[in-house]
DNA sequence: ATACCTATCGAAAACGTTTCCGAAAACGCT
DNA sequence: AGCGTTTTCGGAAACGTTTTCGATAGGTAT
């Protein structure tokens, strides 16, 4: 009935279960187990990449040696890398970086985690990061967290998984622990933070003026008459709104100013927030005449508002903001604010980051700080 | 003086050059050539991630059984899978997605190119792809054409070369060759367009309502009293430059009005253009009531200047465009505009893509065309 | 010729997975 | 016991590179 593979006698051949839906067999004398094969589907050859194995078979010659010739080896013929090179063209090959990450064990890859792209900021730092990576040799792979410690990690966790050369992150305004950052450290990974950075790691860091900056916009109320300064302030839980926050603080104590907690209140970068942090202004017996938002997009939203209804700006109340775009210099009136450099902090932490990787033993865990500007416009001007 | 490494007689051996640096000899009697190894360097133990190996040999099982326990195979003892995982666990095991993915022959990732991330438009269409890709368990990788042609298609390479799954693409506005696509497509690779698509190359596309929406905004003007609408047009080598611009000419011919050469101007996406636009229309014998910008950005311009030459708008100039960002509605006059839905456009675009990879043979290249919504604001109504 | 040397190539291992195939042990039934 | 069956595991190949090592053919001096 059946032949054994080996003795090719039928007659010692029993039965011996199935396996994976083949019949199975064994041959006594033998002493070998053995399946039939199913008619072998065909191939269903689907177009591929050429690869190197192609070359080499088109061409007669080893897989090693089209390797050398790509390469720029000196072991080789010049008339055989004319030819191999000729064939590669020919036939467009691109290195297969899958394989070739591999096995130099780096992908030349830098991972960014960003709360979200859509922001206009952060789409200004990833545009310099990218300017940087792409000038060095390094691809970009890119994951927002949606503000979210949860995706924050997944994202960290999926970089790491594509083996990212190193790390670039602006933690999410949830993210209190540092766990997922300090796991990735003790393996050797390289990382950078920037904005949105932590005390609790020991990283490279690029941040900005923050408390020189809130100090600065604050300096400037009091210089155009202001004396009672509320502050729209940041989720609390982030060092930068801290960090803010003090530099309204400390401007106040300069200046001999009473710090007045009921003037503080918190937001959480929501729509609409900063409009009940107004009417709960409004509702004081002695109302703000000057307004800090440490967030751009809410000092727009409460100029809107007091424009809304009707209260001078910035005779009754003056209004300044942290960070800079467009619309703070064409709207009416124009925002003053504290101006931040996107893409040049996307430069630097990348190429604080790339260095990092590249003499990876004498790296120390610098900070640089980004410079901003002061930019008075008319929502503050009140001389 | 020198041993030979198989017969370890010295008598029989003889110097035979040299080779990479180390001292060659040859034995006379085994007829073999061999080198002296140099004093092995120390393996110089850089931290690694944990890989299935490693867990394997902790555990003193084989590899496959490893890989099995962490895919789910029914092919094994539970107790065995427990432990393997909680191993797994306790070294914190990532799985290495070059090497799944070398081996699977594909990547789960889609490379997009687009001219700028900067670009609001751009950054929101980003976020819609983000959030179907990441639902769908695909990694996104992202590149920047800058508006160059050369660039752009070496982006198509590096996103070759680390071979995505599939390709989303709106080109630069350099673009007029499309051969870069075409070899691509040839190979197999699931390609969508989005946005500025092209009609030499057979692919899926998403496509706005250029045409109905230039139709819709000068439709609007002329309802309003306009009758010398000039366009303030895009590169005109880009389709969907000439698509708005023939939706403009419809409107036009559609009510009557006679199509005025003189103001049609055609811009590059580039600062200050539209004032050179705006200075010539302004001189010509009959200026124009209405000015139609395809691009968003331009619009914006015009406007402020308009303002800033105290033109009434919109009495002696209405003013309209296309595209849609928080500014158009805050500016003031504030600008009415036919909105654009760049996130769902980005859903779009990936889900087309994610299927077209999945259902790879039974997939038409068919075009979708995203709603958009005519915005009447202040900078148009006359009436 | 002989001794030595260089230039040029191929074979094979390695990177970390998955998967195919089969072996061995354990199990269930007469 | 004896036979057929199932469960569970290990070995090895494969994915596409690069790199190490060594072999060979053809030099160039003596």
């Amino acid at each position: 009935m059946v032949e054994c593979k080996q003795c090719l006698s039928t007659s010692e051949v029993v039965k011996a279960g199935f396996l994976r839906g083949r019949q199975r067999f064994y041959c006594k004398t033998c002493q070998l187990h053995f399946t039939v094969e199913l008619p072998a589907a065909l191939p269903q050859k689907t177009a591929r990449q050429t690869t190197i194995i192609d070359i080499a078979k088109s061409l007669g010659v080893a897989p090693s040696t089209v390797s050398r010739a790509l390469n720029g080896s000196t072991d080789i013929n010049s008339l055989t890398r004319q030819e191999i090179l000729r064939v590669a063209n020919e036939m467009d090959y691109r290195p297969n970086l899958l394989a070739q990450s591999l096995h130099r064990g780096e992908t030349h890859t830098i991972g960014v985690v960003i709360p979200n792209i859509e922001r206009p900021f952060f789409a200004g730092v990833l545009a310099g990061i990218q300017n940087v990576a792409t000038e060095a040799g390094y691809r970009v792979m890119i994951c927002q967290s949606n503000e979210s410690h949860s995706t924050e990690t997944l994202n960290v966790q999926a970089l790491i998984a594509s083996r990212v050369d190193g790390l670039l992150i602006s933690h999410s305004k949830e993210t209190t622990s540092f766990e997922h950052i300090r796991l990735q450290l003790k393996k050797g990974l390289p990382i950078v933070h920037f904005d949105r950075v932590c005390s609790e790691v020991e990283t490279a860091k690029v941040v900005q003026e923050d408390f020189e900056g809130s100090f600065a916009l604050v300096e400037h109320l009091i210089q155009q008459g202001c004396r009672r300064i509320a502050v729209c302030a940041g989720p609390p839980q982030l060092l930068i709104s801290q960090t803010r926050l003090e530099g309204y603080k400390a401007a106040l104590r300069h200046y001999g100013l009473a710090l007045d907690d009921t003037l503080i209140y918190h937001t959480e970068f929501k729509q609409s927030e900063s409009l009940t942090a107004l009417n709960h202004w409004l509702s004081l017996p002695e109302p703000p005449d000057g307004i800090f938002a440490v967030h751009y997009g809410n000092a727009i939203e409460l100029l809107v508002e007091l424009k809304h209804r009707k209260i001078q700006i910035p005779a009754e109340i003056a209004i300044v903001g942290f960070g800079d775009e467009l619309i703070a210099e064409l709207i009416e009136p124009s925002l003053t604010v504290f101006h931040l450099f996107p893409f040049e902090m996307g430069e630097t932490a990348a190429s604080l980051l790339i260095d990092n990787i590249i003499h990876r033993h004498t790296f120390s865990p610098i900070t640089k700080k980004m410079r901003g500007e002061l930019r008075i416009r008319q929502s503050s001007m009140r001389l």
